[in-house]
DNA sequence: GTCACCGTTACGCAGCGTGAATGTCC
DNA sequence: GGGACATTCACGCTGCGTAACGGTGA
């Protein structure tokens, strides 16, 4: 038998052999992932060259997202087998990451889409819109007060969450057709949500497509209803009808200034030319 | 003027209607990003509605990826082309974590799809396959001691590292034609990676497409160099030449198995039909 | 008085970074 | 004996969870 010669390495040289910090070490030998393989009297911890390939599956199941104590477990029960359950696992997981990350991405790009709208928007004048349908999510809000109607906010959120539809966020509201025609401006019928695409649900809403009469209210959420009267005489004086709700949504909001008057509001109301079929 | 009824929430209160605990509130209150917007000598907290919208600008960037201490940064000056410039730069960031994601995801699938290779392997006999062409990126290994090798390897490992070329591990080594036709099976003359496609590199090496005598070494690392003299024989057997290198690569590794006997270690050598064009 | 709710410490987690104070090798 | 190593505390960071213990309000 040929004695072989054992190359001894010092925690610094080791560390750097590995491209970790001393410290790294410390760490792994504490929480017992990686124990150096020889310990002197004095405190002296010494690594051998095949520590190395330890090191690497420590690494390498860390950059799949593995905690020290999951790859601590595995080492201990190391086996093909094994070991590819735990990369299919670990791939699943990086899926649903990546999905998260996908969806959190539309957000991002869908509030700024909408911020430099409402940047650009003319608030001065109402005008008329042709819009294509829009599926979304709707809960109805119970009661004016505020703290009701915070809960159906909530109510409504915790529906989207829980039925994986918080895609597309901010929260618009919805004053019914028949609230309008009666002058009631400043209630919530409901609160909702886009869809990126139809899709079954118990609370679908389908805004239809067709002409909307549209108004980018500028000022803060409690004065918004003062934005009807105005949007009212422009219907009529188009000679116009209601034929659809009224949606409001934010383009800029509280997220994007400390201000309510700077706020902007997009009202969009369905109407119809008189004599045209109506919806 | 109206006097405006306040109705004011308790911190559980307050904690329900925003779907968190107290103590994410205290811990709000604590590091500045939201303060209850009254407290009573007694020290008990209350919360305003309005603050629900705090709340939500909370909620939305930290799902973005943003720290509290960002997040509160933020919100001391919020100012609308600010919020695009946020969100700009979180959607880059994003981007980056999603890429880093794919190539996890590609090199989980590979190690996973080699394991499988590694363990459907024949390892009794040589064979002859035909291979296509490979880019890799191979690092001139310096000197037969393991501490000179292992140095090599991890100057390797970082230039695929810094240059980005990091998607596709294990590390595999080269034996160059001279030494295989000389007997010299025990070294390594290069560290190499695949890459997933070419691009220009100062460390490229191709494999060139064509005829390979491989086998599946089953057996430690250090032992691989016995599989050449059977090699050797298979090939002259088939009275075929050497006209390229060796390369090994892992199938089942230390990553799979805690046993160097159970390592599963494939190795190509390139040959051609004399007669034939070589390379 | 009771009970639900409020409050303030304070430690725990993960994976190290970053010292500080001290011992050891060459 | 000096400098470059090594060692062991020990606290810091993030974003809360999870108690423990005591005051308040109906």
């Amino acid at each position: 038998m040929s004695e072989k010669k054992q190359t001894w390495l010092t925690t610094g040289d080791f560390a750097r052999l590995c491209g970790v910090t001393k410290h790294t070490l410390f760490h792994y030998d504490e929480v017992g992932v990686v124990k150096p393989a020889r310990t002197d009297p004095n405190g002296y911890r010494y690594y051998s060259m095949e520590q190395f390939y330890a090191m690497d599956i420590v690494a390498t199941l860390q950059a799949a997202g593995m905690s020290l104590r999951e790859i601590k477990g595995y080492m201990a029960v190391r086996d093909p087998s094994r070991f590819l359950a735990l990369l299919e696992e670990k791939r699943a997981e990086l899926s649903r990451a990546q999905a998260k990350l996908s969806r959190m991405q539309r957000v991002l790009q869908r509030t700024a889409a909408r911020t430099r709208q409402g940047l650009v928007a003319d608030c001065g004048e109402p005008h008329l819109e042709q819009c294509g349908e829009e599926a979304l999510v709707a809960t109805r809000s119970h009661g004016m007060e505020e703290r009701a109607q915070a809960e159906s906010c909530v109510d409504h959120f915790e529906y989207c969450v829980r039925h994986g539809m918080d895609e597309e966020l901010p929260i618009g509201t919805i004053i019914e057709r028949e609230n309008l025609i009666a002058g009631h401006y400043d209630g919530i019928d409901y609160f909702f949500n886009r869809l990126p695409r139809k899709r079954r649900c118990g609370r679908l809403h389908i805004k239809p497509a067709g002409l909307y009469a549209v108004w980018n209210y500028k000022g803060p959420y409690e004065h918004v209803g003062d934005a009807y009267p105005g949007l009212m005489a422009f219907i009529s004086a188009r000679g116009l009808q209601i034929c659809g709700h009224s949606y409001e949504r934010d383009l800029i909001s509280y997220m994007a200034t400390p201000s309510p008057e700077e706020y902007v509001i997009r009202v969009e109301i369905g109407v119809a030319r008189p004599g045209a079929q109506g919806g």
